[in-house]
RNA sequence: GUGGACGUAGUUCAGUUGGUAGAGCGCCAGAUUGUGGUUCUGGUUGUCGUGGGUUCGAGCCCCAUCGUCCACCCCA
């Protein structure tokens, strides 16, 4: 080999796809998009640097040792590990110019240097939503979210999931009736854990932050509870010793529920789940966990939640928000690892043009009409055999053909070749838009994600 | 950060007690010079991750090193 040759690689934990899957990505962030932008929320794009003291004003421990950060000259910088910070950052800054409630989406990039692994990536899109209120906000936002949610999965072709709430204040509630306050943010990481490791793990867990046997079994019963949503509130009602933050919990936990099934939000795909807890301790209320009820295994593909104060460590101003982050990066590796992804249509043209003379015009004229009739459409220019070229379309899925030579040019006429079917015809090319279009149109209702696949 | 597995062709992988480097897929050519996807025939591809050691002889054994993957931690 010449060692000249420097081997092509890519880091390890940086997802890196072919054309076809990109294709199939970028349709999966465009369905994204457009969902969002029904629900009214602007597009926001904000740099990948930032400021080391930036992103460091709240982070710590974990997170903390996970940023990468290096320095340019005298700057200190570091790249972003979620969106959430930018977003803090950016309304913070910009207060003034914005109009609350705040509604913004964002789809970018994200980094984390942890150790990468099956479905964990050390650079991964992020799609975040978020409403942040000037100084209060209702909630009833905290049920629009899940409506956003359900509505991306299905248009996504994706039914069997679960969006799962639950609301910390409920949880910190229930703890500080067991006087258990200071352990909260432990008992909530421990607890969150039970859908993964079983009930015996999370009950060693809890008994090493040394909470009494009889008290652990309370923490575990609770959690535990099941039923309708309904149901669940009445228990939590019983449970009830007067404490404030629990009843409040409550309320707004029976609120959101009541606003999704509003929403239309089917109850097979949401419910009330009191496990759900959420690591980070910034959330303050309502809190989302979305999972695939035949994969369990794979954990969380999105979830997020309510918090008090977005941008406390950079104004003075009071910001709520709401608002979730689905694992784009993630979520499409585990679709396509699930053979899941494919349908409709994926190639990078629905017409390849084949030259036959060395004269181009009129595969040039013919292209103009094509694309200006929305058709996506490549021309051949290379000189290689035919087999090659009808190939080219071939292996890319391209639907059709169109054959251009002298005895079709000479009449004025194109012969279209359905590339699936086999069939072909000469036609003129204003016949052949027509065919084309029909045909996009009804391949346009499959789906691009089949789980039955 | 902790623990475990694995590095062989473009790719996925086989390679027996240490004895000539293999297969499928892909790619190229032909059957078929204006018809692909199927089939058949032929062909192409290697610093066996890297460095050292043991041995008459190492893809295989030993040491080191780099890299990758998996699990834990944490998370999307």
């Amino acid at each position: 080999m010449n060692p000249n040759i420097v081997k092509p690689k890519t880091l390890s934990g940086f997802m890196e796809l072919l054309p076809k899957e990109q294709l199939q990505f970028n349709k999966i962030k465009a369905a994204l998009e457009r969902v969002y932008g029904l629900y009214g929320f602007y597009p926001l794009d904000t740099p990948v640097l930032e400021y080391a003291e930036i992103l460091f004003a709240k982070a710590g421990g974990e997170t903390e040792k996970q940023v990468y950060r290096f320095t340019k000259g005298d700057t200190d910088l570091a790249m972003r590990f979620d969106l959430t910070v930018p977003l803090a950052k950016y309304v913070a800054k910009n207060y003034s110019e914005l109009t609350f409630p705040f509604k913004r989406y964002q789809i970018g990039k994200v980094y984390r240097g942890e150790r990468a692994q099956k479905g964990r990536f050390r650079e991964f899109y992020q799609s975040d939503i978020d409403i942040i209120g000037d100084g209060e906000l209702s909630t009833i936002n905290d049920a629009e979210i899940p409506s956003i949610i359900y509505n991306i999965f299905t248009e996504l072709g994706l039914d069997d999931f679960t969006i799962r709430i639950n609301n910390r204040k409920v949880l910190s509630g229930f703890f500080a009736m067991l006087s258990l306050d200071e352990k909260a943010g432990d008992i909530m990481r421990a607890v969150d854990k039970i859908e993964k490791l079983g009930r015996d793990t999370v009950l060693r867990e809890l008994l090493e932050l040394e909470i009494d046997g009889e008290l652990c079994e309370k923490i575990l019963g609770f959690i535990e509870i099941k039923g309708e949503n309904e149901q669940i509130i009445e228990k939590l009602r019983a449970l009830s010793d007067g404490n404030e933050l629990f009843e409040n919990g409550v309320g707004e936990l029976e609120l959101v529920a009541k606003c999704i099934d509003a929403f239309d939000v089917p109850r097979k795909n949401y419910r009330i789940d009191l496990s759900i807890a959420r690591g980070l301790d910034y959330y303050t209320g309502t809190v989302y966990e979305t999972t695939f009820n035949t994969h369990p295994e794979i954990g969380s593909i999105c979830s997020g939640g309510r918090y008090d104060n977005l941008a406390g460590y950079y104004t003075e101003k009071q910001l709520p928000g709401v608002g979730i982050s689905i694992g784009l990066t993630r979520l499409f590796y585990i679709l396509n690892e699930m053979n899941y992804i494919g349908g409709g249509a994926n190639s990078p043209a629905d017409v390849l043009i084949i030259p036959m003379t060395d004269e181009l015009s009129h595969a040039i004229g013919a292209s103009s009409v094509l694309r200006k009739s929305g058709i996506r459409t490549q021309i051949y220019f290379e000189n290689k055999k035919f087999k090659h070229r009808i190939g080219y379309a071939d292996k890319q899925g391209i639907p059709f053909a169109v054959f251009l030579g002298e005895e079709e040019i000479a009449q004025n006429m194109v012969k279209l070749k359905n590339m699936i079917s086999g069939e072909q015809s000469c036609l003129t090319i204003s016949e052949a838009v027509q065919v084309i279009s029909e045909y996009l149109m009804s391949a346009s209702e499959v789906k691009m994600i089949d789980i039955n696949r």
